[in-house]
Parts: C-alpha cells; sequence; structure tokens
DNA sequence: AATGAATGAGTTTTCATTCAT
DNA sequence: GATGAATGAAAACTCATTCAT
C-alpha cells in the first residue's frame, strides 16, 4: 500500500472494502476468538482472499487497530447520544448505565470483538500495541467521571472518590458482558434495573 | 510418557517438572499473553525443551488447563483463608474485598496470567475448552453470593439482588485488575479503602 | 488455497502444478519409499517448498490419494488399450499378460510407486484410507476376469475358477516386479514369453 | 549395548525379552503397517518402556531385521516340514502351495508382517537394508525351485521355464495374502484346491 | 482493485535415542 | 535389567505477507 494511501481521501470503493472487512474482523473475532482470527478466517467471512485485506490493511496489527477504532467510535457514540439526551447527572448516571448494558444487547458480536482486541492486542514480544492511554482515547470513562463529578457539584450526589467509583460502575458493567453464566442467570432488563438501583443508593445524597 | 502416567501417583520429579513448566506458563502468559504463548516461548522460560513439555503434559490444551487449575486455586484459597477468618457478614465482605484486591498486588503475574486464559480458552474453532459452569468451578462467586445472602439474613444488609450485587462488586474487583491505566492512577491500598466505602454504603442497613 | 478451489476447475497453472507435485511424489515414493516420503522429500524432489504442496493439496492424504489415482489410470489405460485392440479371449490374454510386464518395463517409478502406496496407505491408527473396493476400483481384475469367462463360453478355455486363475495371473505378474532379485535373473522378456507359455498351458482347451 | 552382547551366550531373561519384544513387533507391523509402527507404539503392545527396546536393540533397523529373521524362519520351517514329509516332487509341490496357504490361515499376523517388512525395509536415503540376494535368505524360493528340477528330471514334470514356474506359483500364493478382497471372495480352502488343480494342469507330463 | 501463487518462519507434536538412576 | 526423564531432529501443517498478473 502506497503511504498516500491514508492520506487522500480512499475511493468509494475503497471505504466500502474497508468497512466489509472489519465488519467480517468483528465476526471472527467475536465465533472464534482473537487467537485464532487468522487473516485466512477473516477472508473466508468476507468472501475475498487474504491478499485483499493486505492490501486495504498494512498490516494484520492495523486491521485490528482499524476494527478497534470502529468498535470504540461506535460504542461510544451510542452511550454518549442516549447520556446526552439527559438532562441532571443522575439521568445521565441512568442514562449511562442502561445505553452500556442495552448496547451489548444490540451489538452482542461487537461488544466480544471489542474486549477480544482489547484484551489480546499485542506485538509477539507482548508490547500492547494499543494503547487506551487518556480521556481521549477512553472518551466513555472520561464521560462518566464528568457526570459524577457534576452530580457531586450540583450536590445531588454525595462524597466519594470519583475515579474509583467509575471505575465501579464500569466494572460492574463489563461484568455482565464477559460472564457467560450470568447472561444465563439473569436477563439483560432485570440487571439493568438492579444495577441502576445498587449505584442510585450508593451514590445519591441522603434525603 | 507411557500413558498409564496420569493414573498413576506421579514421581517427585516428574511433580517438580510439572510446576516448573506451570511456573514458567505463568510467566509467559503474562508477559506476552496467551495468543503469543507458543510451547517454545514457555519451553524458554523453563530452560527446557519443548519436547519436554509434550512429554509431561498431553496437549498444549492439558498444560493450559492445568495451568488454569493452578491459578484458580492458588487464588481461590488465598481469598477464601482471609473471608473464612472474619465473622460478621460485613467484616466477611469487607476481607473479601481487601484479600481479591491484595492478591493481585501480591501476585499480579498470576492474575494476569488468569485472565489470559480464561478469556482466550478456546479451540480452532471458537469452542471454549474450560468453563466456569457452576459453583464448583467457580467458587469464589459461589462463597461471596452465600455472604450476601447471610447478611441479609441477619439482617445486617438491607434489601438487594444478590446475584447482581455480587457481579458488581466483583466486576469492581476486576475492573482494578483489568484497566492498566486505573493502576497508574490510583494506588492499590486507597483503590481497597474506597471500594470498601463505596460497597458498605451500598449494602449495609441504614442505622 | 481459498477451499471452494476444488469445485472449480483449477487453473492452468494450477492443473501443471499439481501435476509436477504428483510426479515429483511418484519420484520420491519409487526412490525412497512410502515410510520415508516426507512432504519435505516430496517438496525437494519438485524444487518447490512443502508450503506450496500443502497449499495445492488438502493433505498428504490427500496427495498420495490423488497420485495413487492418476497411476491407476496410467496403467490402466496402458493394458486395456492393448487388450482391446485383440479379438479372440486368447489373444486379449497374452495382450494382457505382455501389456502388464510390459508397462513396467516402460515405467519403472510408476509401478514401484504405486505398490508402495497401495500397500502403505494407512491412517496412523492402521485404518487403509484407500479401498480397492469393486470392480470399479480395480478395473484390471475386472477385464481379467471378463477375458477369461469370455474364453470359457467360446470354448476356447477350459473349465477352472475363473476368480482365482485372475488372482494367480496377476499375481504371476507382479511378483516379477516386486523381487528386485527375478529381475536380476531373467530378463523382461524371457519372463513374458515363458509366462505366457505357461498359463496358456494351463488355460486352453486340449487340442 | 556392549558388543559381546551378540556374541555371548544372552540369557533367559534377555531372550524371553527378545522374543517378547518381537512378538510386539509383529502385532504392531499387522495392525498399523511399517509406517505407523514406532518404538512407543511396540513398547505398548509389549508393555515395557521404550527404552528397553533400545536397550535390547541396538537399532530400530536392529529389531526389524531380527524381527523379520524371525518370521522367515518361522514361516519357511513351517513349509519345509510339510513339503519333506512328501515323496514324489507331485507331492511336494502340492504341499508348498497348501502349506504356504495355510501357514497364512493359522499364522494371519505373522504373514501381514512379515510383508510389512519386505516390502519397507529401507533406511532413511531408500536403501534397503534387507536382502533376499540368494537361496541362502530365501530358502523358500529355493526349495520350490528344487522340487520342480527334480520333477523335471524324473519326468514326472514337463518342459518349462523353472524359475519363471517357481515365481508364478509364488505369485499365485501371494496374491491371496496381499488382497483384501480376495480374502473376501474366495475362502482359503477353495482357493487352495483351486490353485492345487491349475497348477497340476500347468505342470504335470500330459499323460 | 483483486487474486492466485508462492514462501520463510513458526506452530504443535512425535520420533528414536541416550543417560542417570 | 529396566525405566523415567530428556532432547535434537524432523514431521505435517498454518500463518502473514509479497508479487506478478
Amino acid at each position: 500500500m502506497d503511504e498516500k494511501k491514508r492520506d487522500d481521501k480512499p475511493s468509494f470503493i475503497t471505504e466500502a472494502r474497508r468497512a466489509q472487512i472489519i465488519d467480517a474482523a468483528i465476526t471472527t473475532l467475536d465465533e472464534i476468538g482473537f487467537a485464532n482470527a487468522s487473516l485466512a478466517q477473516i477472508a473466508r467471512r468476507s468472501g475475498i482472499s487474504t491478499a485483499l485485506i493486505s492490501y486495504h490493511f498494512h498490516d494484520k496489527q492495523d486491521l485490528m487497530i482499524q476494527t478497534l477504532q470502529a468498535l470504540l467510535i461506535a460504542s461510544t457514540t451510542y452511550v454518549q447520544e442516549r447520556v446526552r439526551a439527559q438532562k441532571t447527572p443522575r439521568e445521565k448516571l441512568e442514562a449511562f448505565i442502561t445505553a452500556s448494558l442495552a448496547y451489548q444487547g444490540t451489538h452482542p458480536r461487537h461488544n466480544a470483538a471489542l474486549v477480544e482486541i482489547l484484551f489480546n492486542a499485542r506485538t509477539p514480544d507482548g508490547i500492547p500495541f494499543y494503547k487506551l492511554d487518556d480521556d481521549e482515547a477512553d472518551p466513555l470513562n472520561h464521560e462518566l467521571q464528568q457526570i459524577l463529578q457534576e452530580g457531586q457539584q450540583t450536590g445531588e450526589f454525595r462524597a466519594f472518590h470519583v475515579v474509583v467509583m467509575a471505575s465501579a460502575i464500569r466494572g460492574a458493567i463489563s461484568e455482565y458482558m464477559l460472564t457467560p453464566n450470568l447472561l444465563r442467570a439473569v436477563d439483560l432488563e432485570t440487571y439493568t434495573t438492579e444495577l441502576v438501583t445498587i449505584f442510585n443508593h450508593m451514590i445519591l445524597s441522603a434525603p
């Protein structure tokens, strides 16, 4: 791939192919996991040749990074839209939890694939090739922390360690995605309701 | 290995080698991740030949399962010991959170390796080859749910959905292990204290 | 090879490569025998990489089966052509013996390779992976039995057990191919003449 | 193995072990074929370790040669005894055919193993490591040729090329051993009777 | 833009063999 | 005599990638 590739505006057909390949990558990651997701498997699921993947992406690593970015943007957008439609911090927090869990209900493939890459994105010598370093790279975390801070400033939320609380919330959400047994034991709706209740108890100032 | 092997009690030297290989597997998984953890890499870290790994373990899958079991037993034992030293449900819950987080502080390699296997343990066609199916296989989850139930029965804890609450607690703990940025932002002690506070708020009956 | 491959008609270059690999397989089997005929040895004799063999054939077993089929077709065609050029059963029988032995004179590599595969074609647990089950799979045997039957019907041949006689004839022919000492002791021409004489004595109705 | 080993008289227990290993080798060759007959497989069938095989035999090649010799001696003895119990060449020839086929009926494992080794006994570079070079090494062939010559001298048999006729007879016998379909189509008794008849026709002087 | 053909490097696994015990 | 432990070499096969077309 000539190096202008990334700079020039890609043609329509190129853009479509890339999207198609990324979509096949997502399906592959969901179905057989990162360690088994060879270019051949991805190619099979796109109905194209592996050579064409190498043509559209510089590297396997490049493909994975771009897939990851696509997944992050999709899920972030989904949650942000629903959060920003709300006014008060409390409503926003509820929207955050609800939307995060709902996204996984409506996009189960995406969620599985996202986790597969985040978890396994390393070069052969073990160095992660993607960093969620700052708020820019992990915007949902930033969003959540802002909600919590805002709530504390308005007095709607009581005192707690914002970073830790944000982590607890995200962990509770992730746990549902990552634990197959849990998915079988509790349905999405119940889990959502209960989680909202739990964190309301924890967060709201005493009446 | 002349096949009866698994039935007979293994010799001392065999037992030592197996332990050594499993330890090298843990280090390897921690350092370069599941997808890069070839037998050659593990052998290199044990200072032995790959053939010797194949001699002591039937399969790569066999090695991974045995490594996983060793890791599960180690972490479970660690937490259970500390939980069972406490009396009241509240104390037990605090011990559960504290010990879970402390284990990762004292055994960071183990925690990373555990997650690598649990996450990636699939056959080439994507089927998981290890299931944490029931309470027997995931004893910590069972332990935690029992603490919560006990607390509700004694009236020390208020009403909440036990399974969801247990999931939230475990998720909050896992999040710290899985999020490198978090480790950098908040030290283990602070995270522990804050998490205990948060869940106390969430769980304890109003005074 | 992107799996549809077997369905589509193969390209010219693929067809040439396959033929080249099969030819190298024949040479390898002849030179070092089935047990030593690794893909590496075959690749070396084709001047290509072992990976390319795996690209053109699904399996080593696949390669062996296809090589076997090529060999069977070649030798069968050779003999059948010469047999069918004759009219009377006696002439046909003579042609059968002569052609069978001549084929080995003109194609010594082929004969050796054919026997190597037929003899050794087994999966690791000992199950043959190629069966010459019926007349369709072993057409020369069928051909020979028909000649004998026809001869008996016309009265040219006398009474004998057709299946056993066919077996005796084929055995006498094979023996020459399989016994290195014999090749040194008796030249092909003499062996052919004498064998024809012998079976004429055995088969022809008394004058 | 110290090199006296072969010279000194071997101890009783050594002799027993060697016999046991050779027997397991025969079973293994019969069951899974030469190409799959690893020392591990043979050891498994003897209930001993592979190291013990290496202790009692210099080489895998050594084991194969000794197994082959045992098999040759056993079958040769069996046939010779029955041939030599007869007086006239005609009776001897019949005994030869009958005994050869009968041996395979009573010792099917042996026959299969014998063929496996004879066929595949080659070093990695393809050179046969066992030669049935002369009459000494292949005594049955010698025996048969002598019967035929004797018969011609007494006038009982008519004129034919002795070497070729011997080859035809042996080939007819071998064919039955080597052709699985044949075994299914014709039972041993019938095959024997018919073969004797056929070769009597072929060989006996006209009355 | 797309692919089939090709390969070197690397995968897991088995092999025959050696050696200390 | 016998074995478990150990290994270097080789096996078949897959991988990501390149290149000519």
